[in-house]
DNA sequence: GTCCAGGTCGCGC
DNA sequence: GCGCGACATGGA
């Protein structure tokens, strides 16, 4: 099955946009720049998904996805749904575009196909996972995210390629100390069962948030009030639901922005929210954008 | 052993 | 509103 690529789309520095596309149950084929993704569809169904762009002439490149087992055409409209809504392919950037086009050092990000921010097929998934972000080192993240997928997804039926990212219900079923000795959260265990049991019981829907039409300042609110999100987690959180008005700082982004425009020597946050300031509703993904235009480089010398 | 990682919470002022 | 210590874990 292929689907048709929106404007100024590359995929694979829509892949490599973020971390996210190195946590399970995503794994990225660096060699053949695949994605590769197991899904689980809306009547149960578990799929390995894997991803790659067509490699065909100017402007008549698509997105090919290929699937471990046969699927009927209502499951390959879910399918391309579900990787659509990953992709950010639905999403309109030329307004994006147009604002990075005036700016010298941002006309790379249309010319690059750049901007897209890889996200989970669930809004549960990438809160879950931001919370395993905070205050550790990405290895660890690696770590808690494979744990969570072995011990609490589903494994896929016909093979041992993988597990599916655990539901809120699978997580809200277990102990603390099982998220704790088992999964390796530590402090964060009772925020992850705090947030699934909500979720479990009905208290509150964050599905809603993609595409909702709550202001954003109000939404900001609504995800800080997920215990152990701060504004850190939930600027990055509301990147993912296409809204960039936050920068969601973090001491990655932060070392990266005074080396870029400090030549190294530190400051506050202050000054980094001045210097995005302009950028207005578009702060957040010029931000990311700015601090990891050296890291694209390396990844897609161009 | 110590320090720090892609922070946040709860407290006291 | 602001500063401060506590918080689990793994790796250098």
């Amino acid at each position: 099955m292929t689907l048709r690529l929106p404007p100024n789309f590359n995929f694979w520095k829509t892949v490599y946009s973020h971390g996210w596309c190195a946590l399970q149950p995503f794994e990225v084929e660096k060699e053949k720049q695949q994605l590769n993704r197991i899904i689980v569809l809306s009547n149960g169904k578990k799929l390995i998904v894997s991803l790659a762009q067509t490699s065909a002439h100017s402007g008549k490149e698509k997105l090919n996805i290929s699937v471990n087992d046969v699927t009927t055409a209502v499951e390959k409209r879910e399918i391309a749904k579900q990787i659509s809504a990953c992709l950010r392919m639905d999403e309109d950037y030329s307004e994006f575009y147009r604002e990075a086009r005036k700016h010298k050092n941002f006309q790379w990000i249309p010319k690059a196909g750049a901007g897209r921010l890889l996200r989970s097929p669930t809004v549960f998934e990438d809160v879950v996972k931001m919370i395993c972000t905070t205050n550790c080192s990405w290895a660890l993240t690696e770590i808690m995210v494979g744990n969570l997928c072995k011990k609490l997804g589903r494994k896929i039926d016909d093979s041992s390629r993988g597990w599916t990212f655990p539901t809120a219900e699978a997580v809200a079923d277990v102990t603390e100390k099982f998220l704790r000795k088992e999964i390796r959260v530590g402090y964060r265990a009772p925020y992850l069962l705090e947030l699934s049991r909500r979720i479990t019981k009905g208290e509150i829907d964050i599905e809603s948030w993609r595409n909702c039409s709550i202001p954003t300042s109000d939404l900001f609110k609504e995800v800080l009030s997920i215990k152990g999100i701060g504004p850190y987690a939930a600027g990055n959180i509301l990147k993912l639901l296409g809204r960039y008005d936050y920068l969601g700082i973090d001491s990655w982004c932060r070392k990266k922005f005074f080396e870029i425009h400090r030549n190294g020597r530190t400051g506050s946050d202050k000054v980094i929210e001045k210097y995005y300031e302009s950028f207005g509703k578009w702060k957040g993904l010029f931000f990311w954008m700015d601090v990891t235009k050296h890291w694209y480089a390396q990844k897609f010398p161009f």
